[in-house]
DNA sequence: TAGTAAGTAGTAATGATTCCTATTTATATT
DNA sequence: AATATAAATAGGAATCATTACTACTTACTA
């Protein structure tokens, strides 16, 4: 693997931040520093950094999104805004359940806990003070 | 809501399956049904079913699929032929510790666990005899 | 048995992602 | 340092799933 510049300014974007970017969003802060960078090689150098274990992804709805937060860990989704928040919670299921009722072997798990974030959850006390 | 064939036809479709199928697939079998109907009707259709709580979605990396299941349930999902299978599991997490911890109103859960099926899995005994 | 608004077919448009290719560049070798 | 060369890039075309548009059709109403 040769040295890249551009991979490297990727790289940098995509693991300094915890909000989950998807392509154009990197794309646009690459810009920032390589003027007449391409969205093909965000595409490109994002797709190798995850194959290498650097960062990794998973699909939000229709798009997909980047993650420099390697350790396993799930996510909270608010239905309002789509902040994406890591956690540290465990989800728990019956694994041995699984592999005797469907002969089905798990190897790994996607949880997304949906809901309302703090700035968009209905408090009460919230709304009251507001009037 | 006036009556159509097209979405009855199309209701059928997805309620009489398992396989949690995309709109492409309903298309092709609603065709053998109704030789001229259009993609854009299916899309248009699903939606109102889903909306009305007929069927319900799920995106899978870059579909969207449709389950005519609507009880509250989750899916195994096989890495090397992407069977998305029903399963009555349960899955656990710590309410109360998300709303504490994260001032987050947890609503609903999206869990897939993925892994192989019983074609795809490697079994050492199944190998065994095919040698 | 109209009238009309909801629904449809067919097609164009969109948005995210991938593919293609001529040019540039990192790096290994003289 | 100059040269060779294969990897990487920029820019643009292509693809795929989905949505939007619109003239025509049809279920229901009175
Ligand atoms: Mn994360
Ligand atoms: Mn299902
Ligand atoms: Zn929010
Ligand atoms: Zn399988």
């Amino acid at each position: 693997m040769r040295f890249s510049y551009q991979r490297e300014v990727i790289k940098n974007i995509v693991c300094s931040t915890k909000s989950h970017p998807n392509a154009d969003w990197v794309f646009n802060e690459a810009k920032k520093k390589i003027k007449n960078i391409s969205l093909g090689t965000v595409y490109r150098n994002l797709k190798i950094l995850e194959s290498n274990g650097t960062i990794k992804s998973f699909h939000d709805s229709s798009q997909v999104r980047y993650d420099g937060n390697v350790e396993d860990h799930h996510h909270l989704k608010c239905i309002e805004c789509g902040i994406l928040i890591d956690t540290d919670i465990k989800s728990d299921y019956d694994r041995e359940k699984i592999i005797k009722n469907y002969e089905f072997e798990p190897n790994d798990i996607e949880f997304f806990i949906i809901g309302k974030c703090k700035k968009h959850k209905t408090q009460t006390t919230k709304k009251n003070k507001e009037l």
